[in-house]
DNA sequence: TAGATTGTTAATCGATTAACAATC
DNA sequence: TAGATTGTTAATCGATTAACAATC
């Protein structure tokens, strides 16, 4: 544990900042960023900038700015971004072959998305053994064994809700350490595994709301 | 506008709350729940579950708790839940699908998901006149005449990255008044217009923190 | 009635903003 | 040096929790 207490408030707008600078350090002749700056293109007051990346270090140089290449390097560390993160995904429906194809985009795409989809997990038979994107389908039985041995930490569930509890248990009992979840239920875990959860269901119900007002 | 001011932080735990009760009242013999109950079933104090419903009314009866049934139809009120809504998704693309088949299945379990995907958009000519289980695909083209003609006011984005800006700009001039957007980019939309950001990239790399600690 | 639980106000906690001394 | 901008502390704002009178 490097940094104890710090808040997923904080967490969150990391990986925004990161995306500002390297949308910003496309262009050669700019080196130096404002929190002004940073803070105008992602959302968020120069202010809050500043406390939030005072947690971790102090990265800039007053009167100047931050060094955009060197901000950057340092919060891929924070984030630990810095080296390629190996992820598994179980439930390849439509959904999760998606994510996969996405993932593997963003992968291209942006230069420290350093997550890479490296198995496949099913229940199915007849998409065992198959491949999506020429990642591996495997059966639920070698979990264990390709999390151990490609090192997974991170899994994304795409199974249905009935099935996402269970599946969440296989994958803390394999050693994964947070979990990406799709599925429309709030997955119950043991302290120091982390649930995201991206409930599109519930997404769409909130924004309902707002046609009323 | 029916009450104004009220926090997105309450407006986001409603479908929640709702979620619960439908569950809860599947066993016909549960006809009340206590705020404890609920609050523990949603994750959420007992004492934040009765100051959210504070906000909207009195639902419940002292000593006794809240009526499933009755508190369940008043939250799909309050969350325009009780009609159907008619939704777009732009962008055809395996996600697009993908999410058309979930809001589907969403819409068949659910009792209150009451979002409808009624019409699909996008620019790429092999894709349009075809469809997804039945909903067919329209060019951009046609985006404002069907937006009239469905009386659509929610929008899914599941275009690249390069073109949200425009589809969001599009929806906007056509009459869309929220929109979830899945594309890894900040949109900017006028005063009105909500937007939910589903930013799978965001929450990976989110998660990625968590795993040094 | 007695016990339970709501609705609501006051207290607390945490996150954001404002302000400014330090310093490049 | 003078101007700019950071790092950081104090002030403010908002959200959650605690507490309890009202009442079923």
């Amino acid at each position: 544990m490097r940094w104890s207490k710090i808040s997923d408030a904080v967490i969150r707008r990391l990986p925004l900042y990161l995306r500002v600078l390297e949308e910003v350090g496309r262009d050669p002749d700019v080196k130096l960023i404002s929190s002004q700056e940073l803070g105008d293109q992602a959302g968020v007051s120069p202010a809050l900038v500043r406390k939030d990346l005072g947690w971790f270090g102090e990265f800039g140089k007053q009167g100047v700015g931050y060094e955009i290449a060197y901000l950057a390097s340092e919060l891929r560390r924070i984030l630990n971004l810095d080296k390629e993160i190996p992820v598994a995904l179980v439930g390849v429906g439509s959904l999760g072959s998606a994510l996969v194809r996405y993932a593997g985009q963003r992968y291209e795409e942006e230069a420290s998305f350093n997550l890479h989809i490296v198995a496949l997990f099913d229940s199915s038979p007849n998409k065992i053994g198959g491949n999506v994107d020429g990642i591996p389908i495997w059966p639920m039985e070698a979990l264990k064994e390709q999390v151990a041995e490609k090192g997974i930490k991170i899994a994304i569930v795409t199974v249905p809700s009935s099935s996402a509890q269970m599946v969440a248990d296989q994958l803390v009992a394999a050693g994964v350490k947070a979990i990406l979840n799709f599925a429309p239920v709030q997955l119950t875990v043991p302290e120091g595994v982390h649930v995201a959860n991206a409930d599109v269901s519930l997404e769409l119900q909130r924004l309902a709301y707002y046609l009323s007002t």
